[in-house]
Parts: structure tokens; sequence; C-alpha cells
DNA sequence: CCAAAAGTGTTCGTACTACACCCATGC
DNA sequence: GCATGGGTGTAGTACGAACACTTTTGG
């Protein structure tokens, strides 16, 4: 079945950054499709169905391509370069998510071998502009690490001061003293202690906390 | 001529949130229109061609039916809810802009009378989801009025520190005190003294200023 | 001389910065 | 007992917030 318009009308895809820290390094996930103009890894896009809104569409593509599901998920900005995609002119809603990198499930409909993070440092050649994307994204990212409660977002269900540290230094690129983090994080009482620790080898354990209200982030400072 | 494709295509728009200060509010430029499924004022507007860059078509549009050129153009976001345009699926890609109102010219292509300054707190009934779209656009612009220096956008050639503030507290919503105020934009070291003095009334006149460097909008904070 | 807006400093509190040592554990 | 990361307090500084009176002009 054909769709005929009386003047040219583009396509319009959800384009999707999963970012994550895992291994002390801020990492984004991408995928290797077949069937595709570039024999490179990308992102997770979709064309976008007349019927569907664009926040679903991404959402579904999050779901379908990654395995997640409820997650923090951003409207990024808008690319349509013309020739970002060689084979017609498309306009690629772009997204961002956070997620803790254990969230992510093998997904049905995608090969996982094609699935992987890399680090951010170290991203390979991309389709598209794919580089782009993640470059605006990074730094929306960075952005709001400062002004928002965002940073949670990438932390599982309980994590240590240490590792929301970390997580901290690399969404943002800077490196933070331990104590003053300590005490501006707790002074936003966001988080409380759950009583467990966690022993991770020779050394003294630390206590766990747990996100008071995950689903929410807030607008800080 | 007739474009088919194999499965529906929407169509992209720019739509314009045009901001300036004007008689000490917070204005929105809005154009009544005929052709239009609402008998409504709304934002400026225009289906982007295939073949221009989405900037491109938002800069199109402020000239043609604004008379606005080398503005500060932002993209805003992306709208595309389902129905926002009852004649099809458009996807609307909005930008925002800041002016003077004094940069604004007669234009060729629209009759001015369909053209009109409304006061952000007094808007009137709007087409398609453009309420939506101010709305978004004034949170963006308060915020950004707090972390960068987009606010001397609003600005003419020359200007009192009085006028300023009032443009400020405008796109913020907050007051302000005049001499902290005036410490900190001085302190900024945008704006330099021309030396000038605008005598308006019974009352002393006030120095003029002029932006140091007009085209420049920097993050600060 | 009166009304109206322009212009101008100081004090206080708070929030960020810098910085070094003891603690609990596994091996 | 030693290596490893976990945990803690204080002092200095800089920035934002509060606040009131004098100056210059036109009428």
């Amino acid at each position: 079945m054909n769709y005929t318009y009386q003047y040219p009308h583009p396509a319009v895809t959800t384009d999707i950054v999963i970012f994550s820290v895992r291994d002390n390094a801020l990492q984004v996930l991408l995928i290797k499709r077949g069937g595709e103009p570039f024999k490179l890894v990308g992102l997770a896009w979709r064309i976008c169905s007349h019927r569907r809104e664009l926040d679903e569409c991404a959402k579904r593509e999050l779901h379908e391509e990654a395995g997640l599901e409820d997650v923090y998920l951003e409207q990024l900005y808008s690319f349509g370069k013309i020739g970002r995609d060689p084979r017609e002119r498309v306009i690629s809603v772009a997204y961002f998510t956070l997620t803790p990198s254990e969230h992510l499930k093998p997904s049905a409909g995608t090969d996982a071998s094609d699935v992987k993070w890399f680090a951010i440092s170290e991203l390979p050649e991309l389709a598209f502009d794919h580089a782009e994307i993640i470059r605006v994204a990074r730094e929306r990212l960075a952005a709001k690490m400062e002004y928002s409660t965002i940073g949670l977002q990438f932390m599982n269900e309980e994590f240590t001061l240490s590792q929301l540290q970390i997580v901290y230094e690399q969404a943002t690129g800077k490196t933070l003293d331990k104590r003053n983090f300590r005490k501006w994080i707790l002074s936003l009482d966001l988080i409380a202690e759950t009583g467990k620790k966690f022993a991770a080898g020779a050394h003294r354990p630390a206590m766990l906390y747990r996100i008071k209200d995950p689903d929410r982030v807030d607008i800080i400072r």
C-alpha cells in the first residue's frame, strides 16, 4: 500500500541515546543492525508510526531494542540535516535516557551480540549523524547533573556513596572531593541509608543507600 | 505533482515563539492567518521544505512573517501530538527567539494588521497546541535568563540599566533589587557605558549602555 | 519646590572550597 | 600487619540577599 501527498514529506524517527555508568566510565549503548546504509554501530532508532506519539515511539524502541522500561526518558533535540540519511529526508527526534546497566535485559527483538556498551571516550565510527547526537546528549547530561537530581536515575535499588560519586564524576567530567560530595548529596535529603552494608574486598564495607523517591527528578539550585 | 511513500509520512513544520519585552511586559508575537483550520491567532509557522535545513526554515519564517533577521534563534522542542493539526499528522519543531520589538519591520508577505503582540499573561485562545508551545518556551526562557547571557538579546543598541532590569524581571518573573542587579550585571563585564545619557521626563537622565559583543550568548554560573 | 526615576555601599549569612587522618575488613 | 577503600570535621572565602538615602532633572 502506498501513501501519496501533494508535497514531499520527510520520515520522522526517534533516536535514543542510552547512558549508563559502567566500569567507572560513562558508556552508551550502541546497536549494529543489518539492512542499514552504514555498516556501523549506531543509536537505537525507529521510524515513528503516524499513529503513535513521539514519546511512545521512543519508549517502544527502548523496550524492544534494549529491554528497558520505566526509565527516565527526555526529549533531547531534533536533528534533520539534509543527507543525514542518504536514502531520504529524515527528521530525527532524539531522546536520551539514563539507566543502571544492570536493568538491561536481553531483548526479544534483537540479537544480543549486536547490542554493546561503549565508553563515551572510546566511541567507534558511528552511523548517520549519531556521533553528533551523542555529543549533544552528553552536554545536556553534564549540564543537568549540575542543577537537577537526574544523576540518581543511574543508580540501582541500593548503592554506596562511592558508587554515586563515581556516577557524578563520570557524567559531569569533573572530579569531586569525597567529603564535600557526601555532605552535599546528603543535605539534599534525596537518599536514605538502608541499614545494610556492602562488602567488596579487603576493606571496610560501605553503607548502602536507597533513593527516597526513585521516579522523581527535580530541578535544584 | 504528487509524492508517494510506502508508509505514511508526517508533515514537519517549524513554529516560532517570538518574545519581546514591551510596555514593561513579556510579550509574544502572534499571527492571524486565513486558510487555517482554526479561526484563531497563533505562532508563526511553516511547513519545512524537504530541501531546507530546519534552522533555515525557521529563519525564513521569521524573516518573511516578522521581518526579523540576525536575531537569536534556538530550537526549543518538538511537538507531535496526534491531532494537534486536525488535517494530518504534523511534527512541529518549535523554535524561540528574542528581539527588541523595535527591530520588527513591517513584513512583505504578511498584512501588518494580522500580526500583533500579546502580553504573555493575557494570551487569547490559540490555534493548534500553540499555547502549550508558548508555555514550554516561557519556561526555557526563564531558566536560561538565570544561567546565560540570553537576556541581552532583548536589548536595543543602547539601553539603560533600568530598562535591562525590567527585561530581567519580566522574563524571569522575579522582582530584583536595583543595587544588586546593577552590581551583578556590571560584574559580568558584558556591557559598557556609551557616555551618552537618556532623558525621559522630569527626573535625572539615565546612562546609556551598549552590549560589548552583541552576537554572543554565553553560559554563566 | 516637588515629583519622579537614577544612582550608589555596607552588612550579614550561607553555601562552596580546600584539606588529612582514622576505621573496618580480607588476606 | 598491611593494603584497600570507607568514613568523618573545620576553617576560609566568595557570592547572593537585604536594605535607604542622595542626585538630577522637568514642570
